[in-house]
RNA sequence: GGGCCCGUAGCUCAGCCAGGUAGAGUACCGGACUUUUAACUAGUAUAGAAAGAAAUCCGGCUGUCUGGGGUUCGAAUCCCCACGGGCCCGCCA
């Protein structure tokens, strides 16, 4: 990968003066030295704690593009922390070539499907002679995986790319053939039938990139009741989403000008059904027998038997019944279908002579349903409304609503869907009925259940969007595959399992733990092998292929073992690795020739004179040195995997959540030990463009490699994070990116100058931290005001990024490193150039600078790795920052408060200051007066101060605060007066404490009393500077000074922290 | 249909869990800046003025916290309802 550079650093000469920062050449050089040095490998070191980091491998039927880049991002950032705080991180990476996609795109190059192709050239643009190479779907996944791989390298993520692998490899398949066998013997992996969109010219089932117009085929369940003819061994069937109103029906539907089929049904009973229903009851799995072709109209006026209230009811004909739905009969429930209603009206208005046998007059509706319908029976009062029992007929309502004329009113559809929304969610069955009172929503399944078991009715899946073609062009069925190997996550001594092991990992961000509660809840078979697609084949059923979901949930493990295929040629031994190989490293369990091996990695000697050939419990004759070695070698890998077992962190969208994260949890807690179930989920929300979920077929992608060429890696990796906190769905946005990479180059052009300046004092510093010079220049006589608040804020600074960094909230300590301690900086730079007229010039200024820039370095280089390293090399160090340690937490440095109090106090004096002259406009003003409150009012501001720090959760109002002061000096009648004497002071003394926050009242509590003097004169050039006033003209001056000059009475409106002030 | 999330400055998002202070970045505006001095004002070191703005710096600006109701002395924050937007539920990965 590396072969073209070389380590030569003057080469890339990066560190020039052109305004334009070489951003490529310093990527270049740091990929190369990371490389050379080895920066990113992880191998045990039992001296360190290891920390072992995975995000989800990428599937490479596409590039990469910015939506990818936050995961593998964040993931990134999480494992430098984890490296400076002195981890040995582990973080690997490989490639999921399992799946049906990169075989469905091979198919679609085949056939110079003109959309792909030109997608590839023109999005992807890739050469058409690459293109052709399509054809191989090995090529496409090769391709886009040197793509993935190349942009992740570029993006400088710490990947220990020894550990690579895809999941066809030889070694890897073994693996997954492992995890079946295990779960299969555990009892987890059932056999059923399961329905699919199926096109029947491929024999294949489909999926959205299969179909015509990219339709994802989808699919209801109905239940297919069946109707007796009066008289007769044949069954009419009729289709219905909603099997409760079994109990309203008073006739059935038939399409009296089309053609049905008379059918035996799985060599037992007759049926008549569509044509179209034959050929999805053989879809799904029914065997039908065609006997002859009936003509609907046959039918009508016959009586069929209802299979539950065994009541006669007619057939009757009706021309909204379609062909293509359901059987193409349908039962009439004319009190809660508007449709059945219409067609019982039309018929009606037939007369009674059309009919020989009936009087339609007699069909009455049945009302089942109880809703509330008052809203609507308001405005439609009428008689007609009310059925035999003078209930309300709710579909007659809808009618009435919609203004439906005849059964073929489009409206129909409307008003129908609103009835069974309505009826679905607060509807109860009535007294008619066996379910009287119970919702609708229960009775329903509970009627399903009994009509299926009572063998009255079977399921019929339909579709729901169709027609689908596939795209050969053929029409798509719902199929019912068979013998469909299911994973039962709905097995309950593994669901608690999994939630056992839920409840002990760290979720991050905690408030999502809610929803894998959920998905565990709702959770059932999952069907874990496919007929097509790449992947390893079920060990005990070689029809099948593992499916992509469920052959990437423990394979963490493999990044151990990959190391050793590439880089020990595992692989020589393939013909000794079978399931003992992982029982081995896994589980520790001896067997087969693992029996020959010793706890200690040693062998068990074989017995005298034997040869130099070996034979396994198999039978199988091996060489024995061959034997050791791999023996040895698999010593060695299961020491490693106890190493860095258990996983310490996964990284993962949050759209995995109900799939693959939930599932990796399952796998893990019935597959591993309890020591070894994974610690940590974090999860993150994705990356829109313009409000939209990037996608190729929305073509909002942007191609990662591009915007790296464009911006720099730091620049899009510190824009993908500070877009948003973890779980917040972001908006990616080119101008904070492009505002990142300006504040970048002005970051990096700021060292570039003061290292320039001060070359010779830094050189010399490199060594000082921790040493007793380092402690000499700190001495507090020795430093400014602002120098130690500068100080006292980097310590803080630092401290809040480790904590934000600890709970992960990685926008937080961004936000952090990259603005608030730039802002700090500036102040900084403003009180120095004030004071001095410069900002460094003693060997104690550069080093305060030195030990700034120093640390907010490395406090940046998880984010931006690049630049933090180019800097790092720049102030002299020559070994890469990564290797150094997270800058430490100087607790009891100086005195911390106090330093920031004293700031803040002059930067509100500015403000305030500024303010006042804006609004009076005055540009004629020639003196300042400032006015520092009494020792009275300061005495109140403490007990007032106290109050809130010490009562947290107390009334806070004015009258509450005045009682309690009034209460606690009862004995002290001079402090009583005090206070009765500055109740206006208290008032407003409370708004300013009010308007504190929590951590300001503690911080001005922990100072105590505090000396506004001090500040004020340290900071006169600094207001005089900004207000544009001679310093000599500041006048400072207590409230209760005998020699004040107080020209407006403004002294007694002075407060603690808010001096009254005058201008004159 | 089920589950989940979001709605705060023009834009992208913090703040909400633990109620009292609405905050970052970006965009925008002004100034510093550069050029010109032909015309106008003072007057010749120049300033105003006019024009230009790549970067940088300084300063400034912006809010019915989606709406309604409730709890509270006090609500962006807690509770309820409504509205608007998004995501996930596949033999996709």
């Amino acid at each position: 990968m590396f072969a073209n550079f070389s380590t030569d650093p003057d080469k890339y000469n990066t560190f020039n003066k052109s305004s334009e920062i070489k951003w490529d050449l310093i990527e270049k050089k740091w990929l190369d030295y990371w490389d050379k040095n080895k920066i990113n490998n992880s191998d045990i070191d039992y001296s360190k704690k290891k920390f072992f980091i995975t995000v989800a491998y990428p599937y490479p039927n596409s590039p990469q593009h910015i939506g990818h880049g936050r995961t593998y991002t964040l993931a990134d950032v999480h494992a430098r922390y984890y490296k400076l705080k002195g981890f040995n991180v582990l973080f690997p990476m490989g490639f999921h070539y399992t799946g049906t996609p990169i075989l469905g795109m091979s198919k679609r190059v085949q056939g110079k499907d003109k959309d792909l192709i030109d997608n590839f050239k023109n999005i992807f643009l890739i050469d058409q002679s690459i293109i052709d190479s399509f054809v191989e779907p090995l090529n496409i996944a090769k391709y886009f995986h040197n793509e993935i791989k190349s942009g992740m390298i570029e993006m400088g993520y710490s990947i220990d790319w020894r550990r690579e692998f895809t999941t066809i490899d030889s070694i890897y398949k073994k693996f997954i053939s492992w995890q079946f066998k295990t779960l299969f013997e555990l009892g987890v992996i059932e056999q059923g039938s399961h329905p699919v969109g199926w096109c029947p010219n491929d024999g294949n089932p489909v999926s959205q990139h299969d179909t015509l117009g990219d339709i994802e085929p989808s699919f209801t369940e109905y239940v297919l009741i069946k109707f007796k003819l009066k008289n007769e061994h044949v069954f009419i069937p009729v289709a219905t989403l909603r099997p409760e109103t079994i109990f309203g029906v008073t006739n059935l539907w038939i399409n009296s000008n089309e053609n049905y089929l008379k059918v035996i049904v799985n060599n037992n009973e007759t049926w008549i059904i569509s044509k179209s229903a034959a050929k999805k009851l053989e879809f799904q799995n029914h065997d039908i027998k065609i006997i002859s072709e009936v003509n609907g109209s046959e039918f009508v006026e016959s009586f069929v038997e209802n299979p539950i209230t065994n009541l006669l009811i007619p057939i009757l004909p009706a021309s909204f019944v379609t062909m293509d739905d359901g059987s193409g009969i349908v039962m009439s429930v004319p009190a809660h279908a508007p449709f059945d209603m219409q067609a019982l009206i039309d018929i009606k208005k037939l007369g009674n002579h059309f009919f020989k046998a009936i009087n339609p007059n007699e069909l009455q509706p049945i009302t089942i349903i109880n809703s509330n319908l008052d809203k609507l029976k308001f405005e439609f009062s009428d008689t007609d409304m009310l059925d035999a029992n003078q209930q309300i007929i709710p579909s007659s309502i809808f009618l009435k609503k919609y203004f439906i004329i005849d059964q073929n009113d489009p409206n129909l559809e409307k008003a129908t869907s609103e009835l069974y929304t309505l009826e679905f969610y607060e509807g109860v069955m009535n007294s008619r009925t066996p379910y009287s009172d119970m919702p609708i929503s229960k009775v329903r399944e509970e009627v399903k259940q009994m009509l299926l078991k009572s063998k009255n009715s079977i399921i019929f899946y339909e579709l729901t969007n169709k027609p689908v073609y596939c795209r050969c062009g053929a029409l798509c069925f719902v199929k019912i595959l068979n013998n469909q190997w299911f994973l039962n996550y709905g097995n309950e001594k593994w669901k608690e399992l999994a939630l056992k092991c839920l409840r002990q990992m760290d979720i991050i961000p905690s408030e999502i733990i809610g929803e894998f509660e959920n998905v565990f809840d709702w959770l059932k078979e999952r069907a874990c092998a496919r007929k097509t697609g790449l992947g390893t084949l079920l060990p005990w059923d070689k029809d099948w292929i593992i499916e992509s979901l469920s052959d990437s949930v423990i394979y963490m493990v493999y990044y151990i073992i990959a190391k050793y295929v590439n880089t020990n040629n595992l692989e020589n031994y393939v013909n000794l690795i079978d399931e003992s190989f992982f029982d081995y490293i896994i589980y520790g369990k001896k067997n087969k020739s693992f029996t020959k091996l010793k706890d200690d990695g040693s062998f068990i000697l074989e017995e005298e004179g034997s040869s130099s050939k070996t034979i396994d419990n198999d039978n199988k004759v091996f060489d024995m040195n061959y034997l050791k070695s791999f023996l040895n070698l698999s010593f060695e890998i299961k020491k490693e995997f106890e190493y860095y077992y258990p996983l310490d962190s996964r990284h993962s969208g949050r759209d995995l959540i109900p799939n693959h994260l939930s599932f990796f949890i399952f796998n893990h807690a019935i597959l591993f030990p309890q020591n070894l179930w994974p610690r940590q989920i974090v999860v993150n929300g994705s990356v829109l463009m313009d409000g939209k979920k990037m996608s190729k077929s929305m073509g909002n992608i942007i191609p990662l490699r591009k915007a790296i060429q464009q911006y720099g890696a730091d620049s899009i990796r510190v824009a993908m994070l500070v877009l948003g906190e973890l779980l917040q769905d972001v908006d990616f946005s080119f101008s904070i990116l492009k505002g990142i990479y300006t504040k970048l180059k002005e970051i990096y052009n700021f060292y570039m100058s003061f290292y320039k300046n001060n070359n010779s004092i830094i050189e010399s510093l490199l060594n000082i931290f921790n040493s007793s010079e380092e402690k000499l220049l700190l001495e507090n006589e020795n430093l400014n005001m602002e120098d130690k608040w500068l100080l006292t804020r980097l310590n803080n600074n630092i401290s809040t990024i480790t904590f934000s960094f600890e709970k992960l909230k990685i926008r937080e300590a961004l936000n952090t490193a990259l603005y608030l301690m730039d802002k700090d900086f500036e102040w900084y730079k403003r009180r120095k150039f004030s004071k001095y007229g410069h900002l460094y010039q003693t060997k104690k200024d550069v080093f305060i600078i030195y030990t700034f820039l120093t640390k907010r370095i490395k406090v940046l280089s998880p984010f931006c790795p690049f630049l933090s390293e180019e800097l790092w090399h720049l102030f002299g160090n020559n070994n890469s920052i990564f290797t150094n340690t997270w800058p430490s937490i100087d607790k009891n440095q100086i005195q911390d408060s106090l330093n920031e109090e004293n700031e803040q106090y002059i930067s509100n004096i500015l403000n305030d200051l500024n303010k006042i002259l804006k609004i009076t406009k005055n540009t004629s003003i020639s003196k300042v007066f400032l006015y520092l409150s009494s020792e009275e009012k300061n005495y109140l501001y403490w007990e007032i101060l106290r109050l809130f720090v010490n009562n947290q959760n107390k009334n806070k109002n004015f009258g509450e605060i005045m009682k309690t002061l009034l209460s606690e000096s009862n004995q002290d009648d001079k402090i009583k007066s005090i206070i009765k004497k500055n109740t206006v002071f208290i008032k407003k003394t409370i708004d300013d404490i009010l308007s504190l926050s929590p951590a300001e009242r503690e911080r001005r509590y922990n100072i105590g009393k505090f000396d506004e003097f001090k500040p004020l004169l340290d900071s006169i050039t600094l207001l005089s500077d900004e207000l544009k006033i001679p310093a000599e003209n500041f006048y400072i001056y207590g409230e209760n000074q005998k020699e004040i000059m107080d020209p407006n009475k403004k002294a007694k409106f002075s407060r603690p922290f808010k001096p009254a002030i005058f201008l004159e």
